[in-house]
Formats: structure tokens, C-alpha cells, sequence
RNA sequence: UGGCCCUUGGUGUAAUGGUAACACUACAGGUUUUGAUCCUGUCAUUGGAGGUUCGAGUCCUCCAGGGCCAGCCA
């Protein structure tokens, strides 16, 4: 069983949040109880940002013993779905976070928050305005003016009380009528210049209530009652919602309420080369970018889960974001070192020929086959030994020869050169086989007998260099992932583009001809393994068109060779 | 030209009036049958200017830069 605790030397993961909760548990507050809650609309699939915030409740709620519920904030069934309920209960639980029975619902509210309208309305704190969309825009005011009663400000109570009862009875259009809070026109904060709490939407059914109400109340309404309801102590949310808490704590002070949590805003996660907004992960799978909410490219928990990224390696990297209030913005660099770190070491080692060249040792005997033995791990004893087929033909990757060495630093097979093939014998390259276009399409080697699991005697051979026995190996399709995007903030907005002018059309590449070590036949869909000097690799759940099995690269290898390349060719 | 918020190495964070710490990246070495892993070392006087203080990244003032807000979205 893994643990989902951070390993005894790594100092304790802190934040101003944690602290703000320190300092009211030593104050007493709350009964020293301590209730989070995580809040998604179902209206997308959850993503990185959203583990940001998972992490940070669930985390809080587990360290303080306290309780995370999980609160699908669904007032807006006109762009939510019971499917997006399923993926994200799906994704909370597969990231290692339980909410026990603390599953709830805004929509389970939907009474007593019609309730606590109605108490706003007699108290003279709500009146229904029949201002029309456009109208109550104008009425607003902008950032720099104030804005201006709505002629519909100073109905009696008993009018607003009746016309919200024919309001939520469906006597009225969907725009024509709404209930706002009586606040301030003036408000130098616009989210108090009489927000709506409640509008009509006919014809929608709603995944939970379906068409019981024709009437829904507005987020601001909503999530600060909810909160109260549950008794959730403290409310934490990004920072766009900071206009917001003095809405938040009006509501709250007006009505007859269980508690009164506190709302604590932190930054949002920006990752570079991704977006992490469910607008735009929606329009990319809407628009065919990509090929679904679970494409390995994809920032969301499941693209990153069909990706091979664990959820141990996900929780680890919120832990080192950490959480602030300053803008910020992750380099990509960061998650790879977490997922390399994780599948270091738990991937047990496999070989794997990406891009085959043949090669054939002249001096093995023909029809031969021996089955050696390799490590499923060079620094964990306990991951086991696995049997490789070895014969006289076999694949090895087009990178791994060069007729000539480009420079002395070069340690792959050469003309005439020897390299190690791994868990294997030293061969030398004795000719090379080229088609009519000149392009090599064979190896022609010898082998040395006496170097299985041991050096050649008088010489050193620095190369080490993986391969596959030809007529036992697997052919696979391998599918190799770059970044998204090929700017580090496509969403800027900056320069009059739009972040999809920015989307890396270079970001899928995929591999047809590769071949496999023979025992990754029993691979099951999700099985990560090393493909020794490429990188780690997740089997997917599909097939190909082709009926082959299907590798999705998780992450490459850290690659010094490749930086030597790029430093010598810019020179 | 309104209100709220933010600013510590390339990046993300820590330091809660007392020697600027950690991780990632980068660079330089060492080990290695993965150019991986692992190990060692190097890289910031905290946006700017004043002020308070024996002492300021931390408190105060001003300035600069950045973010968010004018959905019947959340």
C-alpha cells in the first residue's frame, strides 16, 4: 500500500492558511473543529488547478482532523451534467482523498435557500426587479461611475414576496424578472451593487432536481449558505472571489444562519505551456484539439492519469507549489521532476525499440535463442529478476548508430566500434548495410562471448545501448507527448492572439513500428514501466487501428546526452 | 480614470523585528552495464525611494510594476 504521507524528513508542508486555522484553534474558534469543503461545478472535468485545491482541503482536513465534503456547487443546470459529477468523483477518490458520506449538493439546499430569500425579502433586503438584462447593465454603472436605483427598488414587501412566489410558480419569462439584494448602487464594489440571488431558467432539467424548480439561485447567494448549512469553518477559494467575500459575509450577517465560516482566497496554479481553465479545456476538446477530456496532453486528472502520472506524484507536486496569494506561474520542469521521482522508483525497467534498425550478429549461431536474465530494477533488489530472449537478430533504436562519431563524446555503436548491449554481450559493428537510396537499413556485428556480466578483458566500452531480440519482440505503437502549447502563457492574451494560435501542433507524435520486449505482452492498461534510455511509458486501455497494443509516453528520461547535442550544434 | 489584492535567485516557496532557507532548473565534477538514478559543489543582500528601530524581507509612507472585478457564469 502506498502512503500518501510525505516522507519523515520532508519539513511539514505550511501555508498562511494553515496558519490562519493555527491561530484560531488556539483561539477557540469554530469548537476547535476544523470542516473544509471542495466545491467544483459540474460542468468540466477537473484538472491540475483543481488537485492545487483538492490537495490543499482534503490535506488540511486530514492533518486537523477535521472533514473535507465534497459539494458539487450545481445552481447552473443549463451547462452541467451528471457525467461530470461521475468523472469528478472518480478523479477526487483516484487522487487518494475520501469524503465518507459527505457528499452533497447545492441543489440538496434548493428549499431552504428559497427559504432564506424569502426571510431576506420580509426583512427588506431583496426586492424583484424587472429590469431587463440590458437595462440592469446600464443601470450598474461601470468600474469609475456609481450605478443607479432600480426604478423596482422600493417595492413593498408583500409585492416582492408575491412576485417571487409567481416567480418560482413560473408565471414569468425567463429575463423578465429577478430577485436581487437591496445593498448599494454607490458600492465602489460592484458585486454589492444589488447582485441577483435568484433568476428564471425554464426548460432546463436539472441532473439532480430535474424540472422541479424554474428558478435558480446565483453562486454568491448559494456558496456562503451552503457553507453555513454544513458548518464549514473555513471556506477557502481562489483569489478572483475576493471582491466577492464581502458579499459573501453580507449575506451571512442578514440572515438567520448555523455559523458564519470564513472565506480564505489563495492564487490559482499556472502552469506553463498548459492551460488550466475549463473554458478553454473545453473548447479544446469541443474544437477536436485534442481527442477528449482523458487525452494524454490534457492538464485534467484523467488525461494525466491515462498519461501514466500517479496520484502520488500529483499530490507531491502541490505540496511543493505550496499556496500564496501572489500570482505565479510553475514551470512544467517542476511536475516532470515529481512524476520522474515517483516512477524512478516504483516503474520496474523494461526495453523497448522505438524507432528499429536491424542489426544481425554474424557470429551467433542461426535459429538460437538464449534467455537471460535483467534486473526489473538496478537499485531495488526486492522489484525481482525478468527472462529476455536473446538472438542472432535483433532491433536497436536508429539513434544509438552513426557510421562516423560526430565527436569524442559520442559512446553509442560506431563503424568498427564496440558498445554494451544491456543486461547483454559487448558487440562491434563490422558493416553496414545501405538500400539503393543510401539510407542503412541493416548492422552487420560480432559479438564477444565472454562479456555476460562481465567486462572485456584489456579494454574499456563506455556505451550501453538497449535492444530487442527480432523474432520475439512485440510490435506496439509508442505515443510521444510534448507540450501542449508552444508558448509558456498561451493564455495571456497578450499580442492580440488567442491562446488556440498558440496550441503545438507537434504535441502528439506518434511511433507505429516499435517494438517491445517480449514479457510486456501481459502489460495491463495503466502498468507503467521504464523503457530503459527512453523514458517512462503508460499501456493505454485502447488498441490501435491496427490492433496493436498502445504505449503512451508518461515523461522521457532526463536527457544530458541531447543537451550536449543542442550545445554543440549552436556553436 | 474606482475598489480589492500581489511583488524574496531563472521558477515555485520558507524565513512571523535578530546570520535570507528549501525544492526545481542551470552549470561544474564524481559513481554507474540506462548519457537514467545516486553523490558533491556553484548560482539572490528580498521591485524602487524614504522613514521607525541597536537591528527591517518582515513595521510605516510614497512610487513603480503586475493581477482581479462592470454574466440573469462559478
Amino acid at each position: 500500500m502506498e502512503s500518501n504521507k510525505r516522507s519523515e524528513d520532508a519539513r511539514p508542508v505550511t501555508n498562511f492558511i494553515r496558519q490562519i486555522i493555527d491561530q484560531d484553534l488556539t483561539a477557540g474558534k469554530n469548537d476547535g473543529k476544523v470542516v473544509t469543503r471542495f466545491p467544483p461545478e459540474p460542468n468540466g472535468y477537473l484538472h491540475i488547478g483543481h488537485a492545487k485545491s483538492i490537495c490543499l482541503n482534503f490535506g488540511i482536513a486530514e492533518d486537523y482532523h477535521g472533514h473535507c465534503h465534497l459539494r458539487f456547487d450545481d445552481t447552473n443546470p443549463h451547462k452541467e451534467d451528471l457525467a461530470f459529477v461521475e468523472a469528478i468523483k472518480r478523479d477526487v477518490q483516484w487522487l487518494g482523498f475520501s469524503w465518507g458520506e459527505k457528499e452533497f449538493y447545492a441543489s440538496d439546499y434548493f428549499e431552504p435557500l428559497h427559504d432564506y430569500a424569502v426571510e431576506l425579502i420580509k426583512k427588506g433586503k431583496a426586492y424583484v426587479c424587472d429590469l431587463s438584462p440590458e437595462a440592469a447593465r446600464e443601470y450598474r454603472g461601470t468600474l469609475t461611475e456609481p450605478g443607479r436605483d432600480s426604478p423596482y427598488r422600493e417595492r413593498s414587501v408583500e409585492e416582492n414576496l408575491d412576485l417571487f412566489d409567481r416567480m418560482r410558480a413560473g408565471e414569468f419569462e425567463d429575463g423578465s424578472h429577478v430577485l436581487r439584494a437591496k445593498i448599494d448602487m454607490a458600492s465602489s464594489n460592484i458585486n454589492l451593487r444589488d447582485p441577483i440571488i435568484y433568476r428564471i431558467r425554464h426548460g432546463v432539467v436539472h441532473h439532480q432536481t430535474g424540472a422541479q424548480w424554474c428558478i435558480y439561485p446565483m453562486y454568491d447567494f448559494t456558496h456562503c449558505l451552503s457553507d453555513s448549512i454544513e458548518g464549514i469553518t473555513h471556506s477557502l477559494c481562489t483569489l478572483e472571489f475576493e471582491d466577492h467575500r464581502p458579499l459573501y459575509d453580507w449575506f451571512l450577517d442578514q440572515l438567520e444562519v448555523p455559523c458564519h465560516p470564513q472565506q480564505i482566497e489563495f492564487s490559482r496554479l499556472n502552469l506553463q505551456y498548459t492551460v488550466t481553465s475549463k473554458r478553454k479545456l473545453t473548447e479544446l476538446v469541443a474544437e477536436g484539439f485534442v481527442e477528449g477530456w482523458d487525452d494524454p496532453r490534457m492538464p485534467t486528472i484523467a488525461g494525466l492519469r491515462r498519461r501514466g502520472v500517479t496520484p502520488v506524484a500529483i499530490r507531491d507536486f502541490c505540496d511543493r507549489i505550496g499556496i500564496t496569494k501572489a500570482d505565479n506561474s510553475v514551470e512544467m520542469g517542476l511536475l516532470e521532476s515529481t512524476i520522474r521521482e515517483d516512477l524512478n522508483i516504483h516503474a520496474p525497467r523494461r526495453m523497448a525499440v522505438l524507432r528499429p534498425l536491424k542489426l544481425v550478429i554474424e557470429n551467433y549461431p542461426e535459429g538460437q535463442t538464449e534467455v537471460l536474465e535483467a534486473a526489473n530494477h538496478p537499485q531495488d533488489e526486492d522489484m525481482g529478476w525478468r527472462k529476455v530472449p536473446f538472438s542472432r537478430e535483433i532491433y536497436i533504436d536508429r539513434d544509438d548508430f552513426m557510421e562516423v562519431a560526430p565527436n569524442k563524446k559520442f559512446k553509442r555503436l560506431v563503424t568498427g566500434g564496440e558498445v554494451r548491449l544491456r543486461n547483454a554481450y559487448v558487440i562491434r559493428c563490422d558493416e553496414v548495410i545501405k538500400n539503393e537510396q543510401g539510407e542503412i537499413i541493416e548492422l552487420r556485428c560480432h559479438y564477444d562471448t565472454a562479456t555476460l556480466g562481465a567486462n572485456p578483458e584489456g579494454r574499456k566500452v563506455k556505451g550501453v545501448i538497449h535492444w530487442v531480440s527480432a523474432e520475439h519482440a512485440i510490435a506496439a505503437e509508442v505515443r510521444l507527448y510534448d507540450r501542449l502549447f508552444s508558448h509558456p502563457a498561451p493564455d495571456a492574451g497578450k499580442d492580440g492572439k488567442d491562446y488556440r494560435d498558440h496550441f503545438n501542433a507537434d504535441s502528439l507524435c506518434t511511433l507505429t513500428q516499435c517494438y517491445l520486449e517480449a514479457g510486456l505482452t501481459e502489460a495491463q492498461p495503466g502498468d507503467v514501466f521504464q523503457f530503459e534510455r527512453e523514458g517512462y511509458f503508460c499501456k493505454d486501455p485502447a488498441t490501435n487501428a491496427n490492433d496493436l497494443p498502445v504505449f503512451n509516453r508518461t515523461v522521457s528520461l532526463r536527457d544530458s546526452w541531447a543537451k550536449i547535442e543542442k550545445q554543440s550544434a549552436s556553436r
